[in-house]
DNA sequence: ACCCTCACCTGCACGC
DNA sequence: TGCGTGCAGGTGAGGG
């Protein structure tokens, strides 16, 4: 489900809850779910350890134990994070379950099961084929309008499908590629190396501006006592200018929000807006 | 390099 | 009420 705001904020509300706390077992339940980590060898590698911090690199959380290793999950569609006593039972679709010392544990659930999980060495987090190829953190100083005119430049492919590759820009799923397209007044159809200047700039900006918004806004939300990062998705879904909006009137021009499909995922745009 | 489809799963909204 | 269909905020693989 997420994109880099909602994992920005399960992110800091993970670190808020579990950094310090160490971990009595680690449970890998669903084997799928960290692939390359047979389930003893998962606990093997978590279990005793104390949680040092908890970060994010485009969509993966990283979470730092102090046993040199790093926990890398990546929430895919519907994983999320439980924060569950021992008085409450199991979810569903609890895959991994990380028992602290104490009477709580942290569980990670996957409606979908697409959710994906690696342990890595600490030193070693940033050359993983996940982490590596990703582009720049979008809202760091690493991503400036040239290098994003360089990767639009490099293609020939739709702006909408190029926002969406991660190795392109970092961090922007379906809605917020629609966002930031609209803010910007471009179409989504457009070819990407097919914008001058003044549409590069508004798009760098755009991007910029949906998603520190939206990571704004979770200030204002208060959080889930159990479900960590829950707080984003309550949010009222009126806050889109056009994503899941078609036929709705432009909040610019009232001209119906159009619907198209591009690299079999939806898109909406206003057709009068957005050139 | 691109483009498309499928795959991985469950659940929900919708129309009949 | 039930059943079929299409959809869902992600990504990788495989084929043309």
């Amino acid at each position: 489900m997420p994109e880099l705001p909602e994992v920005e904020y399960v992110s800091r509300a993970l670190g808020r809850a579990i950094v310090g706390r160490s971990i009595s077992v680690a449970e890998l339940r669903r084997p799928r779910l960290a692939p390359e980590t047979k389930p003893e060898r998962f606990a093997s590698l978590l279990s005793g350890s104390v949680v040092g911090s908890v970060s994010r690199r485009g969509k993966y959380i990283l979470i730092e134990l102090n046993n040199g290793r790093t926990l890398i999950v990546h929430l895919r569609m519907s994983g999320r994070f439980l924060l569950l006593s021992d008085d409450d039972s199991d979810p569903k679709f609890a895959h991994a379950v990380f028992h602290f010392e104490g009477s709580d544990r942290l569980v990670f659930e996957d409606q979908r099961h697409f959710g994906l999980m690696k342990v890595v060495s600490t030193a070693k987090v940033f050359h993983t084929k996940e982490i590596a190829c990703l582009a720049p953190e979008p809202l760091s100083e690493d991503f400036f309008p040239d290098c994003l005119a360089a990767v639009l430049k490099a293609s020939n492919r739709s702006l909408k499908e190029v926002l969406l590759d991660q190795t392109k820009v970092c961090g922007i799923g379906n809605i917020y590629a629609s966002e930031a397209l609209f803010l910007a007044r471009i179409s989504p159809r457009r070819r990407a190396n097919n914008l001058g200047t003044a549409r590069i700039q508004r798009l760098f900006q755009s991007i910029r501006a949906v998603l520190s918004d939206a990571i704004a806004v979770q200030a204002l939300v208060e959080p889930h006592p159990v479900v960590i990062g829950e707080g984003i998705y309550g949010l009222p879904d009126d806050r889109w200018r056009v994503y899941d909006r078609e036929g709705a009137g432009c909040v610019t021009c009232s001209t119906p929000i159009r619907r198209i499909r591009q690299a079999g995922r939806s898109t909406y745009y206003c057709p009068k807006c957005q050139r």
